[in-house]
DNA sequence: TGTTAGAAACCTACTAGTTGGTAGGTAGGG
DNA sequence: CCCTACCTACCAACTAGTAGGTTTCTAACA
């Protein structure tokens, strides 16, 4: 039993990374078969159809994202760590050529199953709904420049976070990222 | 010669349009044929290579975008008017399901070849540089709150509106991203 | 004007490779 | 002994792409 890591979870680990990298779509059962080292129909074993692979890695994705967020929204931090925080850690999958796995997951949306467009909708609305605790603090503490609704701002920063993501992928220069993400939450501030 | 529209153009409409919905690596030469009610092989005739037709159909929208975006950026209309005119642009091809091409294939850029990779660096810059204009408009007349660099301004602008529309297009309450979009925009004026 | 050469735009019929998925067998540990 | 976790060996469906035949429009020409 000192196994380094489970099987199971060695695919969900690789899935997640072959879809940040690719797509759900331009990632094959093959292609994770290499990558973990297991026979290609050994996967059915642990995950019978694709759409069970996808159900089960939105789930942990989706709980290891509302938990990292909510350390963050929560900390002790003041409003501007927090949000530079958040863009610290959309930068860093960045840079590693990924994108978040729930914004790539909702790209190819229409593709999917109707379990998984129905988490997908909850992880957002859920990510959403945290991030909306950091603009009710600031708000709270009279720190925006302009009165706006926390919820409307919590998800254009969300919108803001994941589409600069993408656009900056394709780009030789990723410094355009945190350039970017300052100018947007500078203007925030009164 | 009462050709309603020639074929090559139904083809990358109809490639345009499903491109838009679920992304390149869904979209297949039979789904286009069923499509365009043309035999799969008969699309070859055309373009070769799928690469041929997503190099093209990257040249056109790239070309049909800037023109568009330049229309609305060089226009008489106010800094307030331009920005809300091309948030109106996003929201309704948001809701007809669709997202912005150079988003979709930004996502899919991995899987790209090299040359469609070098269109998308391109047209990335070069809806950033157009949204630029805006910017500079905005701060020559002195209307926004904060001192930002126009380039960043313009590349966050651009990052937001295809994030917040991707993030939108799975959730049924699809009036977030107007909201989003004043909230955001509201944030940028003195 | 009628004939014909040719090319443009399609077609049928096929290929090789890949996809997700299945059937059924096997090694090894509790 | 049986269950877990793998394996080999398949399959049907689909992928992009090719070969080669047919129609049809156009342009040249006697």
């Amino acid at each position: 039993m000192l196994e380094t890591t489970d099987t199971k979870t060695q695919l969900l680990d690789c899935a997640d990374d072959l879809i940040q990298r690719v797509g759900v779509n331009a990632m094959s059962y093959n292609d994770l078969s290499v990558a973990v080292g297991i026979r290609k129909a050994s996967i059915h074993y642990h995950f019978p159809k694709k759409d069970d692979l996808v159900q089960a890695l939105l789930a942990r994705c989706s709980d290891a994202a509302s938990q990292k967020y909510k350390s963050v929204a929560r900390s002790d931090a003041s409003v501007r760590e927090k949000l530079d925080t958040l863009v610290g850690l959309y930068n860093s999958t960045l840079q590693n050529d990924k994108a978040c796995s729930i914004s790539m997951l909702s790209v190819e949306y229409q593709t999917q199953s109707e379990t998984v467009k129905q988490s997908l909708d909850a992880a957002i609305k859920n990510t959403t709904s945290i991030y909306e605790e950091i603009f009710a603090q600031g708000k709270k503490e009279g720190l925006f420049a302009k009165a706006f609704d926390t919820h409307n701002a919590a998800f254009a920063l969300y919108g803001f976070l994941i589409g600069t993501q993408i656009l900056t992928r394709p780009l030789a220069e990723r410094t355009i990222f945190l350039k970017a993400a300052k100018s947007y939450i500078d203007s925030l501030f009164r």
